[in-house]
DNA sequence: AGCACGCCGACT
DNA sequence: GTCGGCGTGCTC
């Protein structure tokens, strides 16, 4: 029975209830143009095709322009207009389950997004193309071949083909079939015009799966009593069926992973399926061996999949084909028909929240999918996001602490270099104080790996003239340029506009331009002095461009090849080395005084990761952090692990202000090349949302029309307005007036950001 | 997004 | 008189 034969007999109207003037009707959702739904009356021809989370082709304006939109909805009902007819049913099957369109549907109204656009961001390309497989036509005999072929006598060739056909026990290819019968496509088109042969086309693969070999099978681990606990928490909500959120706060080197594994396998068990989003950065080999060692089917999505291979995984998870599926931000959608577990790891990243259209955080959407599918989500982290810590302390969610290491192993000492009182440092001698180098010193001396972390690429990050004090910006983003040494250029971290490297101030000619402020480069320079002969690794976007420089570092510094490995963040998370018995930070304040409410949050969190790299092995670890602001709550709270102190300090400031997570937050940026039209067009749509708010959200605050902290960005001026209030819903419905029909003028563009993560 | 309708300037 | 400029507005 097809499916919409399904439903017509589930929803079929009693007898009595029975009117003629009821019809099958569509509500077709379109990917671009205008916003619908728009209902579409289903031809008899296509009812047994049309399903709601099916694409269909419908004719759309007054030209009746067949366009792709997707089928949410289909009820059997009387329609209030005369409705055109659908043209077409795309899709073979669904793309979509009622549950995904419902959790689209959420998304598109939680984030002031088209519902369109959500439905074409959650299908993948290659899905939506049918990428790697390809329409084949297939000869089979007509049902009633034998009776056809009686008192009729075929030429030679035609019944070799009826004969080949026979044996063949299935339909073939013409080509095939040609091919088989030792014939020409003659006779097999001369068949079909008479009638004995029928074709049929058919969509198949061009391409199989391929599968990555098995890593060697492991067994569960033994849990440690906190493991044990935690477990034990998530299973206890998987056997209850509730969609009940458990925050597992584990101290770096705690072992969630382990808790994960084991809790999924008891879902797996139960036949159903479990889905891990991790960070982009961390679906390293490593993390997905441990997956694939104790799973037989891992589907693992990350972003360097083909459109073939993305479509491949999608179609064998929407078949059952697959236990867990390991992916970042949008393996959230997944199509798993009976999803049992969601683990949301690092929960606290900032990869998670997508930036562009639909702006989505994929914490939020796995909240309102465990919602649906009424399943436990698992969020984990060393650093909790402070909008799940307080949602945890609010009873929200289930709080699970895990504070000690596995092994009972203690976590790394850690202290602050006040560099304030380094005179070296501060003298711009270089980037690494004394105490720092001794400690270096100390820990090569005994056999240790040292990990360095500066979050800033290149060599020198500010250059400006002594003499008439230019500073060297880009002249599209207005931002410093940084000095690569490697290819002698001066580049925009942020547009990439290049120059080579000025000898002398392109403003006044001075020759004697000052190029200060230390990058990745430039310590790796420093480094190499200091501890000459010292086997020493820098990764940053610059040195791991090329496709498995990742993989071959990490390699290296495993092997101990490497005795230093230095670099920006990309090495402070989630990676685990033993042999690793000195963490030092060079300078903890970065990120600290950005005009970002949290700033206090990102340098607590990237201390904390990066200070967790140390002291997983027999020898221990400690953790130097060097800081002009050794005070600092943030700094403070990171130095003592002491989690719960952070957000003690921290949450006051942001209740006081109305910040997340004591209220929500909606962020528009118009921005364009002419400066003049994006402020006159920001301005027009600060006073709408200043009215409309009036009338959704009287208390709600409204900051701006004001310049963005990175006023322009890639020759694009770049105006902010900041809404905040205590109701997420007024907000959105003030936003949604005061948008409703607005054009920009030309070249102005503008975005909504709803619960931005990056305010600059 | 497209494609209509619509209301004003230079052509047959 | 009409051919066409691209400004607003609607698309089930």
């Amino acid at each position: 029975m097809s499916d919409a034969q399904q439903r017509l007999f589930e929803t079929d109207p009693d007898p009595w209830d029975l009117d003629a003037r009821e019809q099958w009707i569509a509500s077709v959702v379109f990917p671009e143009g205008p916003v619908g739904p728009f209902d579409y009356l289903v031809p008899e021809n296509l009812l047994d095709q049309a399903q709601a989370g099916r694409r269909v082709r419908a004719p759309l304006g007054k030209a009746n322009r067949l366009t792709t939109g997707y089928c949410v909805a289909l009820a059997s009902r009387i329609a209030d207009r005369p409705l055109k007819p659908l043209a077409e049913v795309v899709d073979a099957r669904r793309l979509l389950s009622a549950t995904m369109l419902r959790l689209t549907a959420w998304i598109a109204e939680h984030y002031l997004c088209p519902w369109g656009l959500v439905l074409h961001a959650v299908v993948p390309a290659g899905v939506r193309l049918q990428a790697g497989t390809r329409l084949v036509t297939l000869v089979r005999p007509v049902e009633d071949l034998p009776e056809r072929l009686e008192g009729r006598t075929l030429a030679p060739k035609q019944k070799a083909v009826i004969e080949a056909l026979l044996a063949a026990g299935r339909p073939l290819p013409a080509a095939e079939l040609a091919a088989r019968a030792g014939c020409g496509l003659g006779p097999v088109n001369t068949l079909r015009r008479r009638g004995l042969l029928r074709a049929e086309t058919r969509r198949a693969d061009t391409a199989s799966l391929k599968e990555a070999p098995q890593p060697p099978r492991q067994e569960h681990l033994v849990l440690n009593p906190d493991q044990q606990r935690a477990l034990e928490a998530i299973l206890a909500a998987v056997r209850a069926g509730k969609p009940e959120t458990i925050l597992v706060h584990g101290v770096t080197g705690s072992g969630k992973t382990e808790v994960y594994i084991q809790a999924i396998a008891d879902v797996v068990r139960r036949g159903r399926q479990g889905i891990v989003l991790v960070p982009e950065i961390s679906l390293t080999p490593q993390t997905v061996e441990r997956f694939r060692a104790r799973f037989d089917r891992v589907a693992v999505l990350h972003s360097h999949l083909s459109d073939v291979e993305r479509h491949q995984h999608w179609q064998r998870i929407a078949d059952g084909g697959v236990q867990v599926v390991v992916g970042a931000r949008s393996a959230i959608f997944s199509p798993t028909p009976n999803a049992g577990l969601i683990v949301l790891d690092e929960e606290h990243e900032a990869s998670f929240k997508q930036d562009s259209a639909p702006r989505y955080h994929a914490r939020e959407v796995a909240l309102a999918r465990s919602r649906e599918d009424r399943i436990p989500l698992v969020l984990g982290s060393a650093t909790p996001a402070l909008e799940s810590w307080h949602r945890a302390c609010c009873g929200a969610y289930r709080l699970v602490e895990m504070p000690r290491r596995v092994f009972d192993r203690p976590l790394p000492a850690v202290g602050t270099l006040d560099l304030r009182q380094d005179a070296v440092v501060r003298h711009s001698r270089g980037a690494v104080s004394r105490q720092l180098h001794v400690a270096i010193e100390g820990a090569l001396r005994d056999g240790g790996q040292v990990i360095l972390l500066l979050n800033r690429r290149g060599f020198s990050t500010h250059i400006q003239c002594p003499a008439c004090g230019h500073a060297v910006k880009c002249p599209e983003c207005e931002i410093a340029l940084t000095h690569h040494r490697t290819e002698e250029i001066v580049l925009c971290h942020y547009c990439d506009y290049r120059l080579p490297a000025p000898a002398a101030c392109p403003a006044c000619g001075f020759a004697g331009i000052r190029y200060s402020g230390v990058g990745t480069q430039r310590l790796e320079a420093e480094i190499r002095a200091r501890f000459p002969g010292v086997a020493c690794l820098r990764m940053d976007t610059d040195s791991m461009r090329s496709r498995g420089a990742h993989e071959k570092a990490l390699a290296a510094f495993r092997s101990g090849t490497a005795r230093i490995l230095l670099g920006t963040q990309m090495i402070a998370k989630g990676l685990d080395f033993p042999g690793v018995t000195l963490v030092g930070v060079i300078n903890a304040d970065m990120a600290l005084h950005l005009p970002d409410f949290r700033a206090a949050e990102r340098t607590f969190q990237l201390v904390t990761q990066v200070a967790g790299r140390t002291g997983r092995g027999e020898k221990g670890g400690r953790v130097l952090v060097q800081t002009f602001n050794p005070d600092h709550a943030a700094i403070l709270a990171a130095v003592h692990h002491d989690y719960a102190a952070f957000a003690a300090s921290e949450l006051p400031l942001r209740q006081i202000l109305s910040y997340p997570p004591f209220g929500v937050m909606i962020r528009l940026v118009v921005r364009g090349p002419k400066e003049q039209f994006v402020t006159l067009f920001a301005q027009t749509l600060g006073q709408r949302l200043g009215e409309s708010l009036e009338r959704h959200a009287p208390g709600a605050r409204l900051l701006g029309p004001a310049p963005a902290p990175f006023a322009k960005l890639r020759g694009h001026f770049r105006i902010q307005i900041q809404l905040q209030g205590p109701d997420g819903d007024a907000l959105r419905a003030a936003v949604r007036e005061a948008t409703a029909g607005l054009e920009p003028p030309e070249e102005v563009q503008w975005i909504v950001d709803v619960d931005p993560l990056d305010m600059l």
